[in-house]
RNA sequence: CAGGGUGUAGCUCAGUUUGCGCAGAGCACCUGCCUUGGGAGCAGGGGGUCGCAAGUUCAAAUCUUGCCACCCUGACCA
């Protein structure tokens, strides 16, 4: 990608009424742009990062035997008169009547649609289990949005449902999950404490929620340090200082943000839809369901809210727009300059040839220090310089975004440096 | 929903206290010159119903009232 040609540019200033890390430097660094409290829309670099976050999602969920699928925003009021949350969650839904005056929402969430699908598939205990998800814009009529990406009133979710056959065979298909999100959570660069939490408006059984260490977060976490247990605040028994009641270690509190969960849902919504299945024996039982949600949206904003310092972003390697930040410095007017836009045509040509990402910082009217700051701004893990300086030595220079000083390459280190890291 | 804060150019803001300085600065953008290792310089130029609506006044960005939007704290939060 040529920068100069790159759809949404750096501001030089954070934006006014942007308090929250992620708010400030992705609206800053051309990442999102906001369209009302809790609205954003996902510009090309912040849409690059996104779909690096869903496609480990993705790739975890398939792994665990999960089959994608896309359930429609749009919901019929009845649906949701089965199971009683019309009324129940009437204050987070976005509801409206059409032109003909027929009732409906934009869905806050998909156990209705999809347990009533699912009597078009569930029949018998040979049908079992099952493991659907899907990565869709969810609407929630939040009392206040606020932190940037990290509470809005579209988001982006990737939700999971699983249908059993009983109880023991979700529990079994839990860990598994539970196991999932904690590679995802790993991959995307961040430390998730699997916390026990309440289950909610949804079930009486226990939850466990995915919490990320953090000052914008909007729970309080009890955990240790040592060995990771973790309480949410709000249902511990367990104080501050404390010792953890799985080791030696000691209980610390913090803030945190709740970046996923998971759920057993029970026959809920199985008995609101006539979900049922035949058994061995032919008799009929209710499906025992689950369902596990991250959204991704909100794991970009945490991203940022735990990986930055005071002149931008440090992408984690695996959801970084781009690999490589490639940054041309011309000399003033003379044989260097078309000397040096040459070695970086080709060594940018060189790069995506061989695969890597490349962000090429080709714009002639910048400045290197204007240059530079847009690289720290906008994140990308590794940087590579091409000047007349680095020519004259026939290297490049090489520096990690967290690395204080560049290092010199030479041209013909630099494909095995680019193999070891990229490929 | 309660409390607090903020709305003036694409962005960040000054001007509002004390109404006739009435559209300002920096950045960004356009033209030309110059410049290229940490957000350069010179010259010229384009750009704003001062959040919206009423009201007071000879006169309103400035005073009054109502509304809206955004941010923060809380309430709320599968």
């Amino acid at each position: 990608m040529h920068q100069s040609k790159l759809f949404g540019k750096t501001l030089r200033e954070d934006p006014k009424d942007e308090v929250s890390v992620n708010a400030r430097l992705l609206e800053r660094g051309g990442f999102v742009y906001k369209t009302m409290a809790g609205v954003y829309d996902y510009l090309p670099l912040g849409w690059r990062v996104l779909e690096n976050i869903n496609r480990i999602i993705r790739e975890e969920m398939n792994a665990i035997g999960g089959q994608e699928l896309l359930l429609s925003a749009l919901q019929p009021k009845e649906r949701w008169q089965k199971t009683g949350r019309w009324e129940g969650l009437e204050e987070i839904m976005y509801r409206f009547k059409d032109n003909s005056g027929r009732e409906m929402a934009l869905a806050p969430t998909h156990e209705e649609p999809l347990a009533e699908i699912a009597t078009r598939s569930i029949f018998s205990y040979k049908d079992l289990p099952l493991f659907v998800y899907q990565i869709q814009t969810k609407f929630r009529d939040e009392p206040r949005a606020k932190s940037g990406l990290i509470r809005g009133r579209e988001f982006l979710m990737k939700d999971l449902y699983s249908f059993h056959t009983d109880e023991k065979d979700l529990d079994a298909f839990y860990k598994k999950a539970d196991a999932a999100y904690r590679r995802v959570f790993s991959r995307c660069g961040l430390k998730a404490f699997v916390t026990e939490a309440s289950g909610g408006t949804f079930t009486k059984n226990y939850s466990h929620e995915f919490q990320v260490l953090s000052e914008a977060g909007e729970d309080w976490l009890l955990y240790c340090a040592k060995c990771g247990y973790a309480q949410n605040k709000e249902i511990s028994k367990i104080g501050v200082g404390h010792k953890c009641p799985k080791c030696t270690g000691k209980i610390e509190q913090g803030r945190s943000i709740e970046a996923g969960n998971i759920f057993k849902l029970g026959t809920k919504f199985s008995d609101a839809f006539g979900l049922f299945y035949a058994d061995a024996r032919g008799v009929k039982n209710p499906v025992v369901m689950g369902s596990y949600g991250i959204g991704p949206g909100r794991l970009l904003g945490t991203m940022v809210e735990v990986h930055a310092d005071s002149r931008g972003i440090l992408w984690p390697d695996e959801v970084a727009p781009f690999g490589i930040h490639l940054i041309e410095l011309l000399p003033r007017e003379g044989g260097g300059r078309a000397k040096v836009k040459k070695a970086a045509e080709k060594l940018y040509k060189d790069l995506v040839a061989k695969g890597a990402t490349v962000l090429y910082d080709e714009r002639e009217e910048k400045t290197a220090g204007e240059k530079f700051a847009d690289a720290d701004l906008i994140g990308i893990p590794w940087r590579v310089v091409v000047s007349e300086r680095s020519l004259e030595k026939k290297s490049v220079e090489v520096k990690r975004r967290d690395a204080e000083a560049p290092i010199l390459l030479k041209m013909n280190q630099f494909g095995a440096f680019i193999k070891k890291e990229f490929l």
